[in-house]
DNA sequence: TATTTATTGAGACTGAGTCTCAATTATATT
DNA sequence: AATATAATTGAGACTCAGTCTCAATAAATA
C-alpha cells in the first residue's frame, strides 16, 4: 500500500497542525490524478480552468508542503524551473530525457545506486539525495528523417 | 597540452566571425585564471571592481559562447542560477555537494559511467550529456558541534 | 583611411516564484 | 451551536537572475 495516498496527507496536515483545506485537497488530487511530470504554473492553470478556486500563491505553498513530505519529487529543468513528480509508488528512479522532444522516460539501476553511496562514503560524505538525469535523443526523434 | 587556451578562444572567434574584444578577453582571463566555480553575476562584479569596462550583458553573452564551445560546463544550482567551472583540463568529472556548507567536490567513477552508456543504450537514447551530483553533508560540517 | 557591420552597454524588460496583509475559514473552546 | 482564536487564502505587488533593445562604438576589411 502507497504511503503518499490522500488519507496520509490529511493526517500529516493535522500532524503539523495544518489546516486541512479544500484548496489543498484539490491540488493534491490533481497532482495524484495521474503520474505526469507537471510544473507548478501548469497545476495552477489546470485547476483555475476547472473554475477550483485554488490561487497560485495556494498552489505553490502546498507544493512546498507536498515536496517537503516527500509527496513529490522536484526535478529542476533550468532557468529557476521545476517539474513535480508524484509518488504513486516507493521506487526510487532517475531520468532520461530526450534534448528534441521532452520525453521523459525512468530508469533504476542498482550498480550505479550501490556506486554513488561509495562515493560519496569514500569523500566522508553522509548522502542526503541526488540528482541524476541522462540527456540524449530517444529511437523515435532518431528515427524521424531529417 | 589544454585545448581550452586563450589562442583557441580567439581562434574559434576567428572561425566563427566573432570578433576578438578586449570585453571577451577579460571574461575569458578571469573565469580562466581558477579553477573556481563561479556564477556570472559573480563574474560581472568582480570585473566591475577591477574597472574592467565589461557590462553585463557582455559577460553573460560571452558566457554563452565559452559554454557554447565546451570551454566550461554549467551547473545548475536551483532558482535559475548556474555556477561556470573552467575546463582547465580535459577531465570529466561530477560533482559532490555539501547541503550545509555548500563545498562542491569533484568525483569520478568508471563504473557509473560505463552504467549510464548501458542504461542509455538500453532505452534507445543517444546520450548527448548528463547531470549527476550527489548532496549530502561533508566531513567537515559533521564534526561541528550542534 | 574609409567603409562595413559585429559588438557593446545602460537600463528596460521577463517570468517563475515569493511575499504581503486584509479578509476568510478551519479548529478549539465554551 | 455560538464564539473565539489563529492559520490560510488570494490579488496583486515584488524579486532578481537572466535577456533584450537600440543607439553608440569599435573590430575587421577594402
Amino acid at each position: 500500500m502507497n504511503r503518499f495516498n490522500l488519507e496520509n496527507f490529511k493526517r500529516i496536515l493535522r500532524d503539523e497542525k495544518l489546516r486541512v483545506t479544500s484548496q489543498r485537497l484539490e491540488v493534491y488530487k490533481y497532482v495524484f490524478s495521474s503520474h505526469h511530470h507537471r510544473e507548478a504554473d501548469e497545476i495552477y492553470m489546470a485547476l483555475h480552468r476547472k473554475k477550483m478556486g485554488v490561487s497560485r500563491a495556494t498552489v505553490y505553498r502546498t507544493m512546498d508542503i507536498l515536496y517537503n513530505h516527500g509527496f513529490v519529487r522536484r526535478m529542476d529543468i533550468g532557468k529557476g524551473r521545476w517539474l513535480f513528480e508524484p509518488r504513486l509508488d516507493n521506487f526510487h528512479h532517475d531520468h532520461l530525457v530526450c534534448v528534441k522532444c521532452g520525453e521523459i522516460t525512468e530508469f533504476y539501476d542498482e550498480v550505479i545506486e550501490k556506486k554513488q553511496d561509495a562515493v560519496a562514503k569514500e569523500y566522508g560524505f553522509s548522502l542526503v539525495r541526488h540528482i541524476h538525469q541522462l540527456f540524449g535523443i530517444c529511437n523515435n526523434c532518431k528515427e524521424q528523417k531529417q
